[in-house]
DNA sequence: CCTACCGATCGGTAGG
DNA sequence: CCTACCGATCGGTAGG
């Protein structure tokens, strides 16, 4: 029975992922995150070892959120068109709709990461990667003339839907982004 | 003769904008910027008397280099169309032209403060509230149906491009961003 | 602008 | 998973 040890890795990382969120993946200390979850410093620390493992699973368990959130739920929508006009509405949905505590984890994690070489850098640079390629793809069947371009501008157009959220307090903004992405999609 | 004190709190700044824009507000740690400048921390904290009023004057000196290197020099180009297309390429441009060692200081900084409540956080909601009323203004003044919407979507795009270098490492990123605008500007 | 401190917190370790 | 530590660094202060 690993079980118990299995939940509480969960446990901790499910408020890991919300804690770097809010205040990025340096504000998540092991000393907060201990007095959060009301355990040890060091029974929490050897779930992973090191600082870095820990940003390192937070990190990937966003990723899961994410794709629970958006990816797998448009998986039903049909290759192409379809699928590219789902995962843009879900991607603005997303923003509105608490998947993490402090808005979206990757605006969040993003800006503090990009000056930072290593292997978080990495994961997050590697996931997004991944995400825009899979926006690009679903453009290409789609018949759009740049697939590239076309997922450059909803990334960015999501991006700045949160930045319009969270830091100016635009309710506007996801309305906004929104408008700006159904101009851009294809018939 | 204060002067050598304000040259010492310019030299400061200087280097302060620079670390914040690569680790953030937060990686802006006054023992690391008094080591930096070879000075004791003490002798450094004395010119701002605590860490926050010290972020806050960072703020404004990024806001002064934003100025001199983008809203300064459009102002030669006419109010309205010509203003509002001058300001959307010196945005774009700002982002390779090492105005900030980091990149875009609004994007490193904006992410950060946004879960922070107090007057770092009002601080740059302001500056880049401001920023896009300007934009707006100009776009109204060129006839634009939705000035708001223009504005949010320039604003969203260039942070794109940012995110693009920095994270991802695309240098098609400013041209991709450069190519959006274009299509959206009115002729 | 300095030396010399302060209490708090950081990531991490020893040893159970 | 715990108690009890470690050296380093944090923002800030006393006193000059």
């Amino acid at each position: 029975m690993t079980t118990k040890s299995a939940d509480t890795r969960a446990a901790i990382l499910d408020r890991a992922v919300d804690i770097a969120s809010t205040g990025g993946l340096e504000g998540l200390t092991i000393g907060r995150l201990a007095g959060e979850l009301q355990m040890s410093k060091s029974g929490l620390f050897a779930h992973f070892g090191s600082k870095q493992e820990l940003q390192l699973a937070t990190v990937h368990e966003a990723a899961r959120r994410f794709f629970d959130a958006v990816v797998a739920p448009a998986q039903a929508a049909p290759a192409g068109a379809g699928r590219l006009r789902d995962y843009c509405l879900r991607y603005v949905d997303y923003l509105g709709a608490d998947v993490f505590e402090g808005g979206c984890f990757w605006s969040a994690v993003g800006a503090e990461v990009d000056d930072r070489p290593g292997p978080v850098r990495d994961a997050v640079r590697e996931l997004l990667r991944a995400w825009l390629d899979e926006l690009a793809r679903h453009a290409g069947l789609a018949g759009v003339p740049d697939p590239e371009e076309l997922a450059f501008e909803v990334y960015a157009l999501v991006s700045g839907a949160n930045a319009g959220l969270r830091l100016l307090g635009d309710d506007h903004a996801p309305e906004r982004a929104r408008a700006a992405i159904e101009r851009r999609l294809p018939a």
